[in-house]
RNA sequence: GGAGAGAUGGCCGAGCGGCUUAAGGCGCACGCUUGGAAAGCGUGUAUACGUUAACAGCGUAUCGAGGGUUCGAAUCCCUCUCUCUCCGCCA
């Protein structure tokens, strides 16, 4: 959530800020609602007040035997407003709260002002993508063709956008989230933590997906409440410190996180039909930090290189852009997204997206930390994949296939596949 | 799913309609004391929002959550959530 005191303060500059992600901020509706926040806060306040002052009074001369018979009549007279006065406080609250709840972060001063993802900029490229001396298939035909990669019973068991893994991809699925768990607590470290993949509702509200997102997700009815299938272990693993004051001494908190994801891709119809680049369902490794405000830019930079071990590791080729102002997510001040080299479709793809997100999940949350001097602080929230590990196998299968249909195992992952050096038809 | 017991500040724990602006203790911070420490004594010790130049002061809210009764609710009533104990079921 953008910080109310700098749309007061500075409306006009964060507005022409938000204008380069394409958010055109409704200012006169948010003076209006302001005006009538603080006309409707005060006097309820007074009133609240005098309430209480009433009340004590009253108290008092009861003590003393006195008649309060005319206090408590000039009390009932005085409350008589209070009600509706504290309803109508509620709501104006909660319309400037929903009016505040959609509003993107502004982008930091160093991202790239632009429109579409053709306005993003390249920051580094690493590795050579490899040339094949044959037609280099897509992971769709590697894996069908190795009979371990299964779309048709997918949709069969569920429907469109999954998958099921057999054999030898199942197994490298598996080798490469742990790979990955095992770089990022042995190397980096990261807590691993196990959470829930059902989520409520304020924990997607504190990373951000809701309310304006609820159409990319997962929802379970649950009586009268709903819960969320987890788009991303962000959610959760985020949603550790809501409501918490952590203490100066535990920042930064790093944990990495492997779970499924979930995502309705409502709106992608079309995009990404083949094979496993968009699905209903993925396994993602993920990096989460909780920074002090100083430190969380440095603290994106780091991420940014922990998710980047993991392809220099596995010998991937990939590059790492900065999003645009009108590419990023809505809650990110500052996003990398590190793509990778897939040969079939001889270009860079999304595998990693690494954002700085400031305070604005932490002011959602109340997310803080006690500083130096003892006050309490709102905290920076960061969050990367480290990486998504559907993307990864898909990596792999492509850029390690060789002509006779078998897939090479990345030296680095071999010893999670017990020596295997290579993945054959069976 | 059934029966019962609970939920109070960083922690323990009292309060069960008005001198509670939440007792007392522990912890923590600072001060006094001391050669230094402990003990002792004293002072302080929540969060959010508003107002504001101010993380000065003042105001409002918060005793699991929401609603109700009342001049006044931690305290009474209703609903819900969660925790614990026992039973049932279960990977």
């Amino acid at each position: 959530m953008i910080d109310i005191q700098l749309l007061r303060s500075n409306l006009d500059a964060v507005s022409a800020r938000l204008a380069t992600r394409g958010y055109r901020l409704e200012r006169d509706a948010f003076l209006e609602l302001e005006a009538e926040r603080k006309r409707v806060q005060s006097e309820t306040q007074a009133l609240q007040s005098s309430r209480n002052a009433y009340a004590k009074k009253i108290g008092q001369a009861k003590a003393k035997g006195e008649d309060v018979g005319p206090l408590m009549a000039e009390a009932s007279a005085a409350n008589a407003r209070l009600g509706d006065l504290e309803k109508a406080l509620e709501r104006v609250q909660q319309r400037l709260q929903g009016f505040l709840a959609v509003i993107p972060n502004p982008p930091h001063e160093s991202v790239p002002t632009g429109k579409s993802p053709d306005d993003n900029v390249e920051q580094r490229r690493w590795g050579m993508p490899r040339s094949f001396d044959f037609p280099a298939k897509d992971h769709v035909d590697v894996g069908e063709g190795l009979g371990m990669l299964d779309f048709a019973t997918a949709t069969k068991i569920a429907g469109a956008r999954f998958s099921v893994m057999t054999g030898g991809i199942a197994r490298l699925h598996r080798a490469i989230a742990q790979f990955m768990l095992d770089v990022h607590t042995r190397e980096h470290g990261y807590t691993e933590v196990y959470v829930p993949y059902l989520v409520n509702a304020q924990s997607m509200y504190g990373t951000g997906q809701l309310p304006k997102f609820e159409q990319d997700l997962f929802m379970v009815p649950r009586g009268e409440e709903k819960w969320y299938l987890i788009p991303t272990a962000e959610v959760p693993v985020t949603n550790i410190v809501r409501d918490e004051i952590v203490p100066l001494e535990r920042l930064p908190l790093k944990f990495v996180c492997h779970t499924p994801c979930f995502r309705s891709e409502a709106g992608s119809y079309g995009k990404d039909t083949r094979g496993m680049i968009r699905q209903h369902q993925f396994d993602k490794v993920e990096l989460v930090q909780v920074t002090q405000p100083e430190a969380s830019y440095r603290a994106l930079e780091e991420l940014t290189g922990h998710a980047e071990t993991i392809l220099k590791k596995l010998e991937l080729p990939y590059r790492v852009v900065t999003l645009c102002t009108g590419d990023m997510g809505a809650a990110s001040a500052k996003t990398y997204d590190i793509e990778v080299w897939l040969p079939a479709q001889n270009t860079y793809r999304e595998i990693s997206s690494c954002s700085n997100f400031e305070a604005y999940q932490a002011r959602r949350m109340q997310a803080r930390f006690r500083n130096a001097k003892g006050k309490v602080e709102l905290a920076h929230t960061l969050n990367g994949s480290g990486l998504a590990v559907g993307r990864t196998l898909v990596a792999i299968l492509e850029n390690y296939q060789n002509q006779d249909g078998s897939v090479s195992v990345p030296s680095a992952l071999r010893a999670y596949l017990n020596g295997q050096e290579k993945i054959s038809r069976a």
